[in-house]
DNA sequence: TTTAGCACTCAAAGAGAAAGACTGCTAAAA
DNA sequence: TTTTAGCAGTCTTTCTCTTTGAGTGCTAAA
């Protein structure tokens, strides 16, 4: 589609918006080494770059900055993968070996790590629990009338929820429902206690049986309460020349105060170990000036971290970053 | 020190400022009913004030703007406390209404409340649990090598804290250390986790003295672990004409993005139920063009809740939702 | 196929000029 | 003694006009 030469150009055109933040010029190019060629020679061909809806003009004399398309030619084709130094592997190795007591709060610390190295905002969701399979189930009675039952799975996730009674709670009763509940559901996923329960244990523990339909429908709230959101580096979006324009900063706050449409983001997108979103690729009136780079952990009991940026973020060292720190989390020991 | 016809004045002036966000003129004032002077009257009488430094000029021929001083005086002598409307109270109890397993999610609700009602951002931390009493400690074991403890507190809170082993944990350790730690902790505040431990324990349960060790370093882990931080309403912010300076705006970013310092802020001043810090009265630099008012709920079980708004926020506005919000809670059975 | 050169376009920055919202002050009125 | 009308003076805001300079597109020559 696009001649060799072409392609360098957009290249050295994304490079240099992604850097600069004004549109290029012809002449800027020209000096660019490996591209030897006249500005009027660039300037021909950066008019047919445009012509095929890789580059725009922000007026008629200007010089040109890439559209969407521009950007997915170069997120797609042209992007090296391997910008990354020394000084942040070894940043990021350090930061990635702290001791955790739970995985979760390794995305935290991927989360803030992401945010440092790149200088963009970082987002990160909790792993979802529904299809995570249940380990273990246990109750615990605090004082007479609070239980709080506690759950392992098997990615060694834990999670933990009180459930208040109106009347006391005896031994006994835990004892039964312990029983109850790890028979029910030991080694199966999370959602199954939605599962009907047989008849007889109505019948035969009658004595419990409101206490089980009170607990089953607070675990089925755990299952599916906002997963956690973890938030890094706000500030850092806001040295970006992009949010001087009042409109840009609002639909940043839009996005974030959203929590919903952030998790939705970070979360119902069929996308892949690592993808890329440009402008309003996501079709979301607020995102229409940034992009998003997301990185799924799913699975090693990680959730989603995504970074959002300007759509002239800097995609190679994002993506660099984000596969390095991947690279960390599977080789595990962790 | 102020007669009454200036004091009426100021009140007319930090009312009218807090409305239109534009310096004062003479005119607008003498157009209230209730001060019936002419404009020229007015005008001598806010000349004075200004040199009593009330108020303040943003240039020569400008309306006047209420200074630091200004807004101390008219919180603390001017405001009124009934500036609350039916529609609101009845939203406000709907919200308080809402049934919750652990006191701390009242919290949430009644930070996110404040926001919806007064258009304002609004912080929380959850309560200081260093002085809290322990009434209850329990150990629970979730695999082989990693243990669960519970600790709930006299006001009814519930932290919750992982531990990893190297070792496999077998039931009768956890037998032990139940009885030992609860034997140490009952009835004693969460800090005293730190009093030394009788030396007899250390010789006579020697197989577990390693597991003991690490248990308390953890549990000191919870204690001084940053506090939980609730936040709502940021997008407001940004629809107040103020933060169109990108200056003010990259402040007001900072506040929040700096935890820590919110934190300080929330936690560490000598406040009393409801206090009003305006503007660099809390002596930090991001902080002098906003004002932030907090609502204590310690020994409820309930942190701190604050609201951060510009200088001209309605501080007669959020003190009575506040009251009212602190009533509710003060009445209990929420 | 490439490039030099030049006309043309448009944004950004600055310089006046005009309009309008205030104040402060003075002198008269209450 | 207090209040007020009236007016000069100040400063911001807004508008228009001009200048400057960074770009492009096109043509004709290399």
């Amino acid at each position: 589609m696009l001649d060799d030469r072409k392609k360098r150009i957009l290249q050295a055109i994304v490079d240099e918006y992604v850097n600069t933040a004004e549109p290029v010029s012809s002449g800027s190019i020209s000096k660019k080494k490996g591209l030897d060629f006249s500005s009027a020679t660039i300037r021909n061909e950066m008019s047919e770059l445009e012509k095929s809806g890789y580059l725009e003009k922000t007026h008629t004399s200007s010089g040109r900055v890439p559209s969407a398309k521009g950007y997915r030619m170069y997120v797609d084709e042209l992007l090296k993968e391997d910008n990354i130094s020394l000084d942040e592997i070894k940043f990021i190795k350090e930061k990635l070996q702290t001791k955790v007591n739970q995985i979760e709060d390794l995305m935290k610390i991927a989360t803030n790590t992401l945010s440092e190295v790149t200088h963009y905002t970082t987002v990160a969701i909790g792993p979802k629990v529904t299809k995570q399979i249940i380990q273990e189930i246990k109750f615990v009675l605090l004082g007479n009338r609070m239980l709080m039952a506690v759950i392992l799975t098997n990615t060694g996730m834990v999670r933990e929820t009180i459930i208040n009674f109106e009347e006391d709670i005896y031994e006994d009763q835990i004892q039964t429902i312990n029983v109850l509940f790890n028979s029910k559901l030991k080694g199966k996923p999370f959602d199954s206690i939605n599962e009907p329960l047989e008849d007889f244990i109505f019948t035969e523990m009658e004595s419990s049986a409101n206490m089980i339909k009170t607990i089953i429908e607070q675990l089925n709230k755990v299952i599916y309460e906002e997963s956690k959101l973890y938030l890094e580096g706000t500030n850092k979006s806001f040295e970006l020349p992009e949010l001087e324009k009042a409109e840009t900063a609002k639909n940043f706050i839009n996005i974030l105060e959203n929590k919903a449409e952030v998790v939705d983001l970070l979360d119902n997108e069929i996308s892949k170990d690592i993808s890329v979103y440009i402008g309003d690729e996501l079709d979301d009136e607020n995102l229409k000036d940034f992009s998003i780079i997301t990185l799924k952990g799913e699975g090693k009991g990680m959730g989603t971290i995504g970074i959002i940026g300007p759509k002239r973020m800097n995609y190679s060292k994002v993506i660099s970053v984000m596969r390095y720190i991947q690279k960390l989390i599977d080789e595990g020991g962790l």
